[in-house]
RNA sequence: GCCCAUGUAGCUCAGUGGUAGAGCACUCCCUUGGUAAGGGAGAGGUCACGCGUUCAAUCCGCGUCAUGGGCACCA
């Protein structure tokens, strides 16, 4: 004799055992259609499930982050359905729900096609109109095993094998259809309307590179057909800001067969990048860095003793001259210690801070390569701390709060903090480790904020903690680091003489707050959409005539603002002014400046700004009091 | 590196077993026009590269390279 407790703190008696569907029922036929699912103390349930004791019950429809999350897992058995009725030789592995969708790994003889996908889209329309009833039934071990063995599911015999013994083992049936799962589910594939298949993937089993590879496939699922819409719609926007588009369209650079993952930088890209390094420059010189530059090759021993070399020498390029073996240096760090290491340091010389915009090679895999954002050349604003073990908190805290105004000034304001663990691939004893994730665990509590820890992220050397940005359309970009280090500097040699005059082995702190340069120069562009702000922008100005008279003035006001220092430049072309401005709008320019015969007689300027339109008339003091005003008062 | 797809003019893309097209951009001419495309003419391609099949390959096959979507990797 169940009292049901509804989450408006309602009650309900009932006088016999009563499924999720019933409780629903007898609140409304509306509520009736739209659950999906039932949580039930909250413990998420089929809406077949039976409750026969008092318990709380919340109905689960689409409007519920769970029910939308069970709407795409019930999607993905779906997918899997089609798969099987079209593909009977087809086995299923796993189909987990994702961002925004779900996926699910299939093996098969051969690779599915684009034509499959379509076919297997509309097979799973069909088996959503044939509104299956979704059947939960629980199995034991062994049973189960034998059970998908007997299907020719050995994928699915093999996940229930990794299940420990003796629990219960849960299958969902729809049709002929059957897949081993948690569940919950919706009641029936009449549900599953609003979905749609994106691509097709390739996916090692057990996401290991030496298991065979499996065939993924992406799907999406909502529950309203407005949500898709808009959700396309949102991966349309998307494409638009993609670097590599923006980075052809705003002439910034290009990329080509003959250094693969290596930028050719245009005027215009070498611009935006000059402006952040100077700023970046700006800000080792206000915090206490000193900016240094260390050869591109290096002798491959160096690296040996490094332990870069038995760690990543794979990925790593090498040259050699007069039979000496050379390495382009895939890091800054080992270049830095050698500066140390050039003279006699003194406890009283630490913390040492050494900044350096030191590009790197690395071999990256090439199915790794992506735009300017993962390269094979980059450049790191890279930076190396000496010091005590006593300085390491604040020296952590002070790279925090300098991270965050760096971030702030390029308009990233949503900051969250990760911290990344030992890693199975790793130098040094367990002691030194603990020290080193303790050491950063209490330098981010000084910085009073939250992170989440990730075990075995770390690298070779040691713990970091990682500053991921939050762009404009809610994409989170890994760009600054801070690392703990205590290996490398005994490795290769580093010591100061301490206060006892003993000979004691520094600390070394590694640190980047963009990260790499090309990366953080992509996420900018993807950020702002190619409308770079003002004190970014390769070009801040355009100067137009609207006729050939007044291109003297042009000019003049051209050198005026150029005389300022503005990134100015005259557009005289023989176009009509429309022309001009639709292709100065297009390249996304702050600022454009018209000229006729109006503004020369009254010795002023017409202004249009991006995105406001324009500002008519106005002298050139105003419009250069105007600018100067939008551009940041200084660095850091 | 692995799976799949793609590679045609500077860009975006059509197209065909008989050595190729559009729009924009570019050059020249006309036009001197007031806030997102004025008009005309012209030039421009070893159809990614290599090897096959074929009387004939940009098209079919194989290989290589690169790019894209994922996976794996990311000091």
């Amino acid at each position: 004799m169940p009292v049901i407790r509804l989450p408006d703190g309602s009650k309900k008696a009932f006088e016999n055992p009563v499924s999720v569907a019933e409780v629903a029922a007898s609140i409304g036929a509306g509520l009736a259609r739209a659950a999906l699912a039932g949580r039930v103390n909250g413990r998420l349930v089929d809406t077949s499930f039976v409750v026969d004791t008092d318990a709380d019950v919340a109905i689960v429809t689409p409007n519920d982050p769970d029910g939308l999350e069970i709407l795409r897992h019930s999607t993905a058995h779906l997918l899997a359905h089609a798969v099987k009725e079209l593909f009977p030789d087809a086995q299923v592995t796993i189909g987990p729900v994702i961002e925004d969708g779900f996926y699910y790994d299939f093996s098969y003889k051969r690779s599915f096609t684009p034509e499959d996908l379509a076919s297997i889209e509309t097979r799973m329309t069909e088996i959503s109109r044939r509104d299956y009833k979704v059947v939960r039934r629980e199995m034991d071990r062994t049973e189960a095993i034998n059970f998908f063995k007997s299907q020719g599911e050995h994928y699915k015999a093999q996940i229930i094998e990794s299940i420990p013994d003796g629990e219960t083992i849960s299958l969902y049936g729809q049709g002929d259809f059957v897949d081993l799962c948690r569940g919950p589910h919706v009641p029936s594939t009449g549900r599953l309307k609003v979905f749609k298949l994106l691509k097709l993937a390739g996916a090692y089993w057990h996401g290991d590179s030496r298991n065979e590879m499996l065939q993924r496939i992406y799907g999406t699922a909502w529950a309203r057909k407005e949500d898709l819409d808009a959700f396309l719609l949102r991966i349309e926007e998307a494409e638009k800001r993609d670097h590599r588009r923006l980075g052809k369209q705003l002439d910034l650079f290009h990329i080509q067969d003959e250094a693969p993952g290596m930028v050719f930088w245009h005027p215009k890209g070498w611009t935006v990048w000059q402006q952040v390094e100077q700023y970046m420059r700006f800000v080792y010189r206000n915090n206490g860095y000193q900016e240094v530059r260390c050869p591109q090759i290096l002798d491959v021993g160096l690296w040996q003793r490094s332990g870069h070399w038995d760690n990543f020498r794979e990925n790593m390029f090498f040259t050699s001259s007069e039979n000496r073996d050379y390495a382009v240096k895939p890091m800054n760090c080992p270049g830095h210690v050698q500066i140390f290491n050039s003279e006699l340091r003194s406890y009283r010389d630490l913390p040492l801070r050494y900044g350096e915009f030191g590009t790197c090679h690395r071999n990256e895999p090439s199915g790794a390569l992506h735009g300017i954002m993962r390269v094979r050349a980059f450049t790191q604003d890279d930076g190396h701390i000496f010091c005590t073990p006593e300085q390491i908190e604040s020296e952590v805290v002070a790279f925090h709060r300098l991270a965050l105004k760096v971030y702030g000034d390029f308009g990233f304001h949503d900051v969250t903090i990760k911290l990344a663990l030992r890693p199975q691939k790793r130098l040094g004893a367990e002691e030194i480790w603990d020290n080193a994730e303790n050491a950063l665990r209490q330098a981010l509590r000084s910085c009073a904020v939250q992170w989440q820890e990730l075990p075995g992220e770390g690298a070779f050397y040691g713990p970091k903690v990682e500053y991921h940005l939050k762009d404009s359309i809610g994409r989170a970009w890994q760009c600054g680091t801070i690392q703990v280090d205590f290996m490398m500097p005994d490795r290769l040699g580093a010591e100061y003489v301490a206060e006892n005059n003993a000979r004691k082995v520094p600390v070394m702190l590694h640190r980047a707050i963009v990260g790499s340069m090309e990366r953080f120069i992509g996420i900018l562009v993807e950020h702002y959409a190619g409308a770079l702000p003002l004190w970014l922008s390769p070009q801040q100005v355009v100067v137009m005539n609207i006729s050939e008279h007044q291109a003297a003035y042009a000019e003049e006001v051209t050198e005026q603002l150029r005389s300022v220092g503005l990134r100015a430049g005259a557009d005289l072309r023989n176009e009509k002014i429309t022309y001009k401005i639709r292709e100065h709008s297009l390249q996304k320019l702050p600022y454009q400046v018209i000229v006729g015969d109006k503004e020369v007689a009254a010795k002023t300027v017409a202004v249009r700004t991006r995105g406001n339109g324009d500002l008519g008339q106005m002298p050139l003091d105003a419009l250069v009091a105007r600018l100067k005003s939008e551009l940041p008062g200084g660095a850091a």
